[in-house]
DNA sequence: GGAATTAGTCACTTTGATGTGCCTTTGTTA
DNA sequence: TAACAAAGGCACATCAAAGTGACTAATTCC
């Protein structure tokens, strides 16, 4: 133990930092708002997120699988069809995520202007 | 370009995941929250945080202050003192962090229950 | 008969993020 | 006289995340 100041919001900051992590790779975000328009296959999935491997999908949807935002129904036909959709859960990190957005949204000129000042003021010195 | 029916919403995600991927490393949350309480100097940032190394702090420490998300205040006395502050965009992401939090707290123990049940499934296949 | 489809898995490599330990500078303190 | 303080910089090591390409099954389509 290193400090008591912060101690009563440290749990806290590691349980956002968790959802953070859990959210904030590459893929979750965008398959989360793909599902988020109703149920897909992977197929669907991973046309409709474009850059993304199959690899990295299966990875991300057993992720969000594992922490029961999302559900996985097979249907052992020939070729498969395997159909992924948002849980409640799921759905309802929906709605802090948007914020999230909108304030990605509202403020992004504002941070890449000040991008652009820093970068600018830092290469020459 | 591999689709269609996604491009409205493809750019947006892109932002969020930005913002995320800025705010979804180890340490920018836990600083942003510490900062969010007032200035802090460096040192004080160091002790405050559990288990950050000089160097990781300073790399988020720069990356925030590169987006216009804190600043920092250099007094050059002897030792030097450097104090670093939330902006007021800073500030403003603080609440969408908030909600996010406040996701992650109501929703612990459900995504907890969800994994434990997926692990145990699949422990024994 | 050969290609395409579906939902992956496997082995391998590459990239990026993170961590560690040592160095500096000048003044104060033990 | 030697250590310590603050706020890092720098070189190096490590490790997890991400990407790549090949492979599978059975069936349908051409």
């Amino acid at each position: 133990m290193t400090n008591s100041s912060t101690v009563h919001h440290t749990s806290e900051c590691v349980r956002v930092s968790e959802v953070l992590a859990r959210v904030g790779d590459k893929w979750s975000i965008q398959v989360i708002a793909t599902l988020g328009e109703g149920p897909r296959r992977f197929s669907e999935l991973k046309r409709g997120i474009d850059g993304v491997s199959q690899r990295m999908l299966t990875l991300t949807l057993r992720g969000l699988e594992r922490d029961g935002l999302i559900t996985r129904k097979v249907t052992p036909s020939i070729p498969p069809r395997v159909d992924y959709a948002l849980t409640d859960v799921g759905k309802s990190l929906l709605e802090p995520v948007k914020a999230l957005g909108d304030w990605a949204i509202a403020n992004r000129t504002t941070v890449d202007a000040a991008r652009s000042i820093y970068d600018a003021r830092t290469d020459d010195i």
